[in-house]
DNA sequence: CTTGCTCCTGTAGTGGCTACAGGAAGTAAA
DNA sequence: TTTACTTCCTGTAGCCACTACAGGAGCAAG
């Protein structure tokens, strides 16, 4: 059994945010020590575990709570995880799409802008009064 | 001078947001009418779309005032202006950046699922006990 | 005069944490 | 044993940039 510092530690979950996901039902309640601190089992750390890594992998929590379920399941649920993860893709595909033009946006933006220009160029162009609904 | 709901389909700003813009100073506030209305002039209106544009080239607030403060002064403010947006533009890339590489991860992950298979590969994957530190 | 729209203030909720305050418990050295 | 340091506890508030809603008032058209 582990207190949570190194169930910190092990699964690469913070401290706060463990206490966060117990609060939130993300994860189990742990057991506790007399004196009531938390003691994590190894099988707790690596759901811990699980939630950082789909963290990290941008799905939200409430899809990490579908994967949860699905986990004891048979065999319909890799149909389910692989649609949403495909679902998650487009929205990653989304995301990066958006941030390409926005980054050609502002870089065309910001190319005119030199020292010592009388009025920046970009700034001008922001504060106009042409179409602003097109943009994000 | 336009009432709020005028000045939100002008520039584009929904109305609480304009509420909230104010509350925050993030824009000045209007001129009222005798019942406690909120009047827009022009002018009002075309600093509410100044801060949409920014907000849709992912500015945060804060450099959003600072682009405000810049606006009134002389040549200094466009250097000073492109140094925000190049900050900015590397902030965007470092986003695509790991996007794409979490794009990749994801793709990978769920390319062996497949229907019927007795265990999801994906979530195996996501419970195992290897390192957990490298992903995000 | 009623209906329906817009507007007002104030507050709380969103997601996913993060950062305290103020205290109790554990550990290790002097 | 005392002291000092660290970890842990609960509870609450803050972050960002909004968004939503309750409960009410004003205003314009039919």
């Amino acid at each position: 059994m582990f207190a949570i510092g190194k169930a910190s530690e092990l699964s690469g979950v913070n401290i706060e945010t463990i206490r966060y996901y117990e609060r939130e039902g993300i994860v189990a309640k742990p057991d506790r020590s007399a004196a009531g601190r938390r003691l994590y089992t190894r099988d707790g750390i690596a759901k811990l575990r699980f939630v950082k890594r789909c963290r990290d992998l941008g799905f939200p929590i409430a899809i990490i709570q579908v994967f949860q379920t699905l986990t004891g399941e048979q065999s319909r649920s890799c149909t389910e995880v692989k649609s949403l993860a495909e679902d998650h893709l487009i929205e990653i595909d989304t995301k990066i799409k958006n941030l390409v033009i926005l980054r050609r946006a502002l870089q065309s933006l910001s190319r005119n802008c030199d020292e010592g220009a009388a009025n920046c160029p970009m700034l001008d162009a922001l504060m106009s009064d042409g179409p602003s609904e097109d943009m994000g």
